[in-house]
DNA sequence: GTCTATATCCTGATAGAC
DNA sequence: GTCTATCAGGATATAGAC
């Protein structure tokens, strides 16, 4: 195995700094001294921040895309497939409660900056959503399985919000109880019994 | 009626443009330019910038306030009071698809920033969970009143979140008829029939 | 209360030595 | 590829005249 690449060290630190502390609140210093080099070495691997931004968007499909392949190839079924995707929630409240939803908290400051790179980030949504939508097409909710999907989509973003605003764990276990209730009021009309 | 004072005037400036474009991004000279003052007068009325988020903080909280008890006056029951705060994502979507909703993008960001200002900002979301409780109670869902207001708050927060990246109005019309839905199938135990 | 002028620091970004 | 030195501009914040 290669050793990791100061690029993509940079990378990956400009990733977390940007999820922990916000775009714009990030500097070149903070990450020059995250990845350990000089600020002048910076510009030699990224011209300007948006670039870097660019490349950070770029590694979170990447990961989104094999961490939603991974639960396709170890998900039973549909339903447990969903499952995995609620269960982040879970798996990631304490990050979740310090600084929200990764993708949802980008696409809104980019929102508000009126940034260029908005609608590449959205994308990353997109993926959740398309492959929810698949999930829920295998359930045999094909018609109504995009809507679906937004509707998952939208409901672990509230949680996630009012995660990080009330830093509730009883709230977080109690919603995605309710996720779950809501998922097996799915009928399965693949399966007929 | 007095006229409004330069104070009132960068504190409702201020307000505006934390909203738009956050409050990391804005900049004293930004609503200096935005009231018509220079830079130095601003420090005559306020200290730090921190000293400009607590009133738009305290702003936000007494139009909250106001919104909520003119809510309390003008619906006829429990269901039509909660349906004027669901309408909230109607009436506002064009802003909601541009920056969010006000409340959750400020908690989001003043987490990231780790900002000390955090709580006083979700005390805003109090306002509404303790409102949107009462209304519940009234309905006689006495004992779930808070996690019913807490799973309304988070829907709709989610419908935020999703309306910003999307920009998507048949999403959020549908969401919203999805949310009158559960409105209408929660039972009212105070009318029995 | 409002202004101009200024101080100090930090930002993104560049030049050029090694 | 990494560094030091430096730039121009903008940030918060202050001093002091009017």
């Amino acid at each position: 195995m290669p050793a990791q690449s100061t690029r993509e060290l940079i990378v990956e630190k400009a990733d977390a700094l940007f999820y922990e502390s916000g775009f714009e609140a990030t500097s070149f210093a903070d990450i020059a001294a995250a990845v350990g080099i000089s600020r002048g070495n910076f510009y030699h691997h990224f011209k300007t921040k948006d670039d870097i931004l660019d490349a950070v968007i770029a590694r979170r499909m990447e990961r989104t895309r094999a961490m939603l392949g991974g639960w396709q190839a170890e998900g039973e079924g549909p339903r447990e497939r969903i499952l995995s995707f609620i269960h982040m929630l879970i798996a990631n409240q304490s990050q979740i409660m310090d600084f929200g939803c990764p993708v949802g908290t980008l696409c809104s400051e980019l929102a508000k900056l009126g940034h260029a790179a908005q609608g590449r980030a959205t994308e990353i949504f997109g993926l959740f959503r398309d492959w929810l939508a698949d999930q829920i097409r295998e359930l045999g909710a094909v018609d109504r399985a995009e809507t679906l999907a937004m509707h998952l989509l939208a409901w672990s973003q509230g949680v996630a919000v009012m995660a990080t605003a009330f830093k509730d764990e009883a709230f977080i276990r109690n919603e995605v109880a309710g996720i779950g209730q809501w998922l097996a009021s799915l009928p399965d009309l693949s399966q007929p019994t």
